[in-house]
DNA sequence: TTAGTGATATCC
DNA sequence: GATATCACTAAA
């Protein structure tokens, strides 16, 4: 029996939430009821206002609003015009965290699992942990999570380029 | 390598 | 009001 991941999972450091989300379960019940289920493969760690890769790191504005908030909220990113970027806030209240979900072990690549479970706009600011038309669980799959320097960001500068807060989870035979 | 795309933030 | 930027993907 599968476990649904409830908000004491996602109130925690970012950093320990991004490297157990790894391997999770990703479960989206459409409008017909039909279920979608796919496991994360890659998580990406955002947080604190001193990370200059966070969208939070220049403040807080109407955008990053929600990352300040109450963890287990869904906070859902249009870049580039086309691409939904879907994260899930964690740690404390007036704390900017979130784990970008970076990669499904079916689809790889962020827009491409926001656009397989049919995620757009709307979901913003929606709980994850509730009795709402997606959420998360754990099967007991525990797999080896190797950790790796973040992409995409090249603009916040070398360190916060290169340090690991990215995580990926390894599957064994 | 480059085009495509639109919300957000930041400047007038 | 206008412009610059962006946690990407697909096609070449």
């Amino acid at each position: 029996m599968n476990k649904k991941l409830n908000e004491e999972f996602f109130h925690r450091d970012v950093m320990t939430v991004a490297r157990e989300l790894a391997g999770k379960i990703l479960v989206r019940r459409l409008d017909d009821g039909t279920e979608i289920r796919e496991r994360i493969a890659e998580t990406e760690a955002y947080g604190g206002e001193e990370d200059l890769g966070c969208h939070a790191s220049k403040g807080r504005t109407k955008r990053t609003e929600i990352l300040y908030g109450e963890s287990g909220v869904i906070y859902v990113y249009l870049c580039y015009g086309m691409h939904w970027m879907m994260n899930v806030v964690t740690g404390e209240k007036d704390e900017p965290q979130g784990v970008l979900l970076r990669a499904g072990t079916e689809h790889c690549g962020p827009a491409k699992l926001t656009k397989y479970l049919c995620i757009d706009g709307s979901f913003n600011g929606r709980k994850i942990c509730g009795n709402d038309s997606i959420w998360l669980e754990d099967d007991g799959c525990r797999p080896e999570i190797k950790t790796a320097p973040r992409v995409g960001i090249d603009y916040a500068g070398n360190y916060w380029k290169n340090v690991e807060r990215r995580f990926i989870a390894v599957f064994g035979e």
